[in-house]
DNA sequence: CACTTATTCTGAATAATTCATAATAAGGCG
DNA sequence: CGCCTTATTATGAATTATTCAGAATAAGTG
């Protein structure tokens, strides 16, 4: 355990003095949240709340929210939106990776950038479309993972996405 | 304005057609939802009910909720989130394009898909991630449009993302 | 036209997030 | 090292987006 709790030491040292060259004040909150989503990535408010609670028993979610969205336009996280889904964190920044959904059992995994680094911010415009200057290009694959594909519909699962309503059945 | 009359007409056959054969109700509120959003693309449900209510001033946003909803899994409207607002929703459906949201306005913009047809769905996976079998990639573009490179800081603009936060002032 | 049931309506509930204000503590300074 | 300023957090309530349960309505079928 020691090899782990001297990598956290380091993520540590480095947040708080990104932390610092951000003009931010170090708090135990903002590295407790750091960690707590360091340990579980793609996260929601909620459940860093609950990891962070092991060692601020006292945090509100609101607080872990100011401290989250804080984080998040200081550059230490991304946010994720997934769809039908509160929204997620993550620590890995900076480096133009996406995500995968299934749409079964709502598991997020980690995708790499598709078409390598810099065509995934030159789209190519729709006709009818005024120019912006891309500079972000947020990629959200969806489909089905093996486990769900194997047993089709399971209603203790939790579905995050549209769940059963079986149409057509006449 | 015969014209546009006629093209509606056109299109509201279309889709009384394939609601019929998805073996769903023709109603008029579903039909006022759909020109509802097919006149003002990335509609949110608000916009919808606002539209609609020209031609059902009684509908509530509810009632609007629950129909762009069957209709989304009905596979005849598109649902897009955008981040730090509501969803949104368009008719241009199956032809694999997607968005651009400005983080200065919020304006949303059409993209055609970057890399082709197929090669959106084909991920490159992450080396700690479990394979999926991808059904749909969103692509979300953000940037800056023009207008707003322009006049950088507007505050009486519409702004959905995170708002000004000068910091580091000192 | 009548009947079945999908769809809509009504009113309320929930989930996620934000806000205003007061209390606290980080970091700079004397 | 302790004080002071002000960023940050806590507290409590409000807001926004969305969903739900049950009653009323109307689409389509025979």
């Amino acid at each position: 355990m020691t090899e782990a709790a001297r990598h956290f030491d380091a993520l540590e040292a480095q947040w708080s003095s990104a932390l610092h060259s951000l003009g931010r004040r170090v708090t135990r909150q903002r590295l407790a949240v750091l960690a707590a989503v360091e340990r579980s990535p793609h996260a929601t408010a909620d459940d860093a709340a609950a990891a962070v609670r092991a060692e601020l028993p006292h945090i509100t979610v609101q607080s872990v929210y100011v401290v989250l969205a804080d984080l998040t336009d200081a550059g230490l996280l991304r946010r994720i939106e997934t769809p039908h889904s509160p929204a997620r964190y993550e620590t890995r920044v900076n480096d133009n990776h996406h995500h995968a959904v299934c749409t079964g059992c709502g598991r997020i995994e980690d995708v790499d950038c598709a078409v390598g680094h810099a065509p995934c911010l030159t789209p190519s415009w729709a006709p009818d479309s005024r120019r912006m200057t891309i500079q972000i290009a947020e990629v959200m694959y969806q489909g089905l993972c093996d486990d769900c594909r194997e047993t089709p519909a399971n209603p203790t699962d939790q579905v995050p996405d549209s769940p059963q309503k079986e149409q057509n059945e006449r």
